[in-house]
DNA sequence: TCTTCATATATAAATATTAACATATGAACA
DNA sequence: TGTTCATATGTTAATATTTATATATGAAGA
């Protein structure tokens, strides 16, 4: 298992606009326009974190006529996602409340008496 | 699909000690000291992100005399890991290129000639 | 019950990421 | 070949995460 290269794969994904992107592409490719209209983003920052998912292999650009076209990769990308969905329902509560180090939204507590 | 909690598990394992602590529970449970050792982490540290994978569900504490014992959610951790492994095998050379965000490495050219 | 040992928590500086705005590029069509 | 349109890149302030150090906690054993 090389971990240096998973913490890349999970880095990109660890990115809520990064996420909708690809939540996008799930329904077939489409052009930067129109992925910024679905994700009420910007152009320049869907530009953006497309050129970080286009080097992570999770996006590939092709050219249409004026526009590129991104379309998922989603052989690697739904398997991620799946297991991760998994995780996150069975335990959707736990996560909200550790928010990453963000930490501590309810006063620190004994972790053993419940 | 969730996003806002996916994001929360990509986060949680964004990270080279947590997964590094991930990659040492898989053969077993461990008190907190020899995670340090096996690591080569501070015990604050590790404590820091043992916090974290628990509130995330990723691990389970249990007390064993003066030790506390932490076991791996194996059920939920090794499918999004494996799927994650896959993808990054087969696309390493990007990630390494990507770095997300620190991105850039070599000088920015046309993703189309090549 | 006092002490010790294992672990958890607090804090803050260093570092990385996000997000917003400005600008550049370059293929396509007139 | 000049212009426009779609997308990419540069830059920087705001924000979040990591990392290191110091300290607290609390169960277990003397």
């Amino acid at each position: 298992m090389n971990n240096s290269d998973n913490v890349l794969v999970f880095k990109a994904l660890a990115n809520s606009v990064r996420l909708k992107i690809i939540d996008t592409l799930l329904d077939g490719p489409k052009s930067v326009e129109s992925i910024c209209i679905r994700v009420g983003e910007a152009q320049s920052r869907v530009s953006h974190e497309l050129f970080c998912l286009r080097n992570c292999g999770f996006v590939k650009p092709s050219r249409n006529g004026r526009m590129i076209i991104y379309e998922l990769n989603k052989t690697s990308v739904m398997p991620i996602l799946n297991a991760a969905n998994k995780h996150a329902s069975l335990f959707c509560k736990e996560l909200k409340n550790c928010d990453i180090l963000s930490e501590i939204k309810e006063s620190a507590q004994s972790i053993y008496n419940k």
